[in-house]
DNA sequence: TTGAAAGCGCTAACAG
DNA sequence: CTGTTAGCGCTTTCAA
């Protein structure tokens, strides 16, 4: 096996300074404080360095000495392949990643996931060579968010939980702003009216596929975001003079291609006289159209729809919905790490949202 | 300020010890070898741990002194924003990520990308605490590569550049997959054919927007990829009898949303004649779909439009195209850094794509 | 400008 | 089952 000419043993800082007669120090230096000594001997020292195949210094072990990692740990507990498939959270991603490749900040993915054990993604929190953590709309019980705690770094939690001692947070006010999506819907003339959430809790007492959701479930929920937009309606709709009990609410596992689809029917089997489906996630809305249409409800005309988020596709399709800012969330988590407030106190930053009107809400028939 | 009952600096592995009064080679092997020590020991010791705040041994210095990171690197030059909103180079990560969290590694995005100089790139990679890379689509003069290579670790290349020694390569067969599709539009009767594709080098001698390629460019090519794709159609024009030089050959800077539809636009001015316009990126299909409806020009009973990937908008849009395995590509990539040949060789994996005939393709008018 | 000394916090032999 | 001994490769006072 032929092999280029790299010494067998990887060369370190301390055997460049030998080979060069200097002092160790003097190569660290060279790399880390070109201001210390002679341009000269510093190009000696890069050189030798490049004939002897050293790299520069260690990253680990000038981690463990300045006690910096140059990275940021990114933790999200629902499925990477979901998370990548979900335009909000990719925009969430995008902007967290920019963040950190502006200053120079790695982005690492922790390996916590349905793959592996609560135990082992425990440990990878654990083990995660990081200055900080980003906790990316865990559920108030999430697993891994003891681990994270333990590791008393800086913590910036996204959405969800509220709560979290000590940690910074960004969001928006999902409560404001689906109460202001529903005060339009209603204005249009709606009265009964379907709602379609992601699950409330951990637990999942249905069977497969969406199901009527208990009112008992949106009083002791695990995921903040979905009840506050639960109570925007409620509120909306006291507002108006309606009963909030009246609302039909369907909650689904997840976010799958046909889940509004199905969540659609059930909500209209439990309660045929809906004229309007409100949905806590575009995903959920596109779907829903796309399953009415080819039931032959037509959309506005028979049935107003609308979305969360403001992803490009529902933009692109007219879906009336709730624009948040998801790269911006992302962004703002980041340099919150980076730059963290003077106090050393944490903060809350709550982005601005905005409802869109599209082509997909009109009066009822 | 009040302060939880931490004590001002932070517990250790030693420290721990000494008021166990125990060696630290035992507290070590509370975390690392629970067989070690009996389970009552064990106990004590994770249990004052907890008292302490000690969040176990620190991932850092157990890097330094085992040699292992836990994590992978991943270098992706492009704009990371960009990345993320290209659906086949996210169907790539989320592949590599899932790889990753199966065998409990960290995926670190390495901070390289447009907004940091070439200087502050390579220093991040430099610096990156990882035990392998995987380079994702990279032209063969990327910035970034020598330094990779610097750090002597397992690379895995994926797409391009080919030939970095050493690594091993995941890839598809771009010059055949594109034969095929384009011997089924010369099947179809198309004898005027116009190639939207990706820049072909790093430079850009054009104004803004996409412009007609210089055949030289294809000839030099930075980007192998593209290179072969477009010798795909070549080939199958030659099969066919067909003038390659005939070939309309439009090169796009990137791939923004409306990319498509200004190359397709520059390609039929170049030869109004053309009844197929082929693209080496289903996105750019896609832009040129909408900008000819647009426009009036029926597809395919008045231009057969063809992509490139089998991105899921486009399987939905009936678009003809080739799919290949993006995740599997991931996932793939992935393994060879967790699980590296036994022979030690560098190896390269060459996984297989599919034709599409989907309702974007029909014989010319 | 350069060097010597002192660890950062941990694990891996090896011995007891 | 437990402890002792040696570093992993680097940066950082502090002195020269």
């Amino acid at each position: 096996m032929s092999r280029s000419p790299t010494p067998r043993r990887r060369a370190t800082l301390a055997s460049l300074a030998a080979e060069l007669k200097v002092s160790r120090t003097t190569v660290s230096n060279a790399y880390n404080r070109p201001d210390q000594l002679s341009a000269e001997l510093r190009e000696r020292v890069l050189s030798t360095a490049k004939r002897l195949g050293y790299p520069g210094p260690d990253p680990v072990a000038r981690s463990l000495r300045t006690r910096r990692a140059g990275a940021v740990g990114l933790v999200i507990t629902e499925p990477l392949n979901y998370s990548f498939s979900d335009p909000a959270a990719l925009d969430f991603v995008a902007g967290l990643a920019e963040s950190c490749e502006a200053v120079g900040q790695g982005l690492l993915l922790v390996a916590v996931g349905p793959n592996r054990s609560v135990a082992e993604g425990s440990a990878a929190v654990l083990a995660a060579g990081v200055d900080g953590f980003v906790v990316y709309s865990a559920s108030d019980d999430d697993p891994y968010l003891p681990a994270v705690m333990e590791r008393h770094l800086p913590v910036v939690v996204v959405d969800q939980p509220r709560d979290v001692p000590g940690a910074s947070q960004v969001r928006i006010d999902d409560r404001a702003a689906m109460r202001s999506l529903a005060e339009h819907v209603i204005d249009l003339g709606h009265r009964e009216i379907g709602l379609l959430t992601m699950r409330l809790g951990r637990d999942w007492p249905h069977g497969p596929g969406p199901a009527l959701a208990d009112p008992e479930r949106v009083r002791a929920p695990n995921f903040h975001v979905q009840c506050e937009r639960i109570h925007g309606v409620y509120d909306a709709m006291t507002a108006a003079g309606l009963d909030p009990a009246s609302l039909t609410l369907v909650e689904s596992y997840e976010h799958l291609p046909t889940s509004g689809g199905a969540g659609a029917d059930i909500a209209l089997e439990a309660n045929p006289r809906i004229t309007a489906l409100m949905c806590t996630a575009d995903v959920l809305a596109l779907s829903a159209m796309d399953h009415l249409r080819a039931k032959g409800i037509y959309v506005p005309g028979q049935m107003t729809v609308t979305g969360f988020d403001g992803v490009p596709e529902a933009r692109q399709r007219g879906l009336t919905t709730v624009a948040q800012p998801g790269v911006e969330k992302g962004r703002r988590a980041g340099e919150l790490l980076h730059n963290p407030p003077r106090s050393g106190l944490p903060v809350v930053e709550v982005l601005d949202t905005e409802v869109i009107r599209g082509r997909t809400s009109g009066p009822p028939a």
